[in-house]
DNA sequence: CGAATAAACGCAACACAGTTGCATTCCATG
DNA sequence: CATGGAATGCAACTGTGTTGCGTTTATTCG
């Protein structure tokens, strides 16, 4: 058996890919964000972690989520309470090039095939960085049941 | 002169109009919000109250901020950097159907004029509550000068 | 492989937004 | 006016996210 070195963190292809070091604890992070079904919160993913024996520091788990979101690896979005959620990005998907919609209860991220909206003309001096077209409601599993959020 | 009682606070028959009592707190931060350009936040509203010679408690704020909200006198909705920003619900004026800038290093927002986004096709099940066309980047003010945050 | 280096990690302390409990004050009603 | 219930102010607290700094670890290179 070649028992290729010791241990391969997940993902560690995918962070190379785009710049970063492949640490454990992003691998870890990442495995957490792909198995999620909903956006999860920060405490949530440390709970999760915590929960696979694999505990992360707080704040290294916020370093970890704003490398991996400034890399493109994760999307970031502020649910309706105020809090982030974070989602693993699909790999190959430029999220500039097509509208999201936002789940108004549980935060949800959700890509849709609608093709970029056309930016207007701005006042003086303002300077555009990017332009998304937000749809927000409620998505299908939230108006299913009677709601609530996810654990 | 009639000089009527000693003092009515403004906006009086208003806040009866919805069922609150038409407290002095109430009435000053209702004339906050109208004379806001922009949505504002709980800090930026109490420096304002603070500015004007009539300061308010920090939680007496949060409280008269609810009971607006509650009674439909004023808008609540979390900013892209998770703060919650209030305006006053114009009666009659709708809020949404022009597109906003968002500064990216201020924190502010503008309304611009801007058709409507025609909204997409949704998957089965979700439930389409609004659609905004998000346009981000740096205002003219924090593109002029080294930048910095409004007071 | 082993050493060097820069990035990432863990811990403590901090900052900011928002909440809760309770005693005091004030608006509305009669 | 008197009165009762709502609103206010203050203190303490919680939740979420940040900063500083010493230690550890992934990567590069000899
Ligand atoms: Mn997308
Ligand atoms: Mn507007
Ligand atoms: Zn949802
Ligand atoms: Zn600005």
């Amino acid at each position: 058996m070649p028992a290729k070195s010791v241990s391969t963190p997940p993902f560690s292809a995918a962070l190379r890919a785009v710049g970063l070091k492949a640490t454990v604890a992003r691998g870890r992070v990442l495995e957490v964000l792909h198995a999620a079904l909903q956006p999860a919160s920060h405490g949530e993913i440390e709970a999760r972690l915590a929960a696979a024996a694999s505990p992360l520091d707080r704040v290294t788990l916020y370093r970890v989520l704003d490398s991996l979101v400034t890399a493109g690896l994760a999307l970031k979005a502020v649910d309706a309470r105020g809090v982030f959620r974070f989602s693993a990005a699909q790999t190959g998907v430029a999220h500039q090039r097509h509208a999201h919609f936002r789940c108004e209860d549980c935060g949800g991220v959700f890509c849709l095939d609608a093709p970029p909206p056309a930016a207007p003309s701005l006042p003086d001096g303002f300077r555009l960085h990017g332009a998304e077209l937000d749809l927000h409601g409620t998505c299908a599993r939230c108006g299913d049941a009677g709601g609530g959020h996810p654990a």
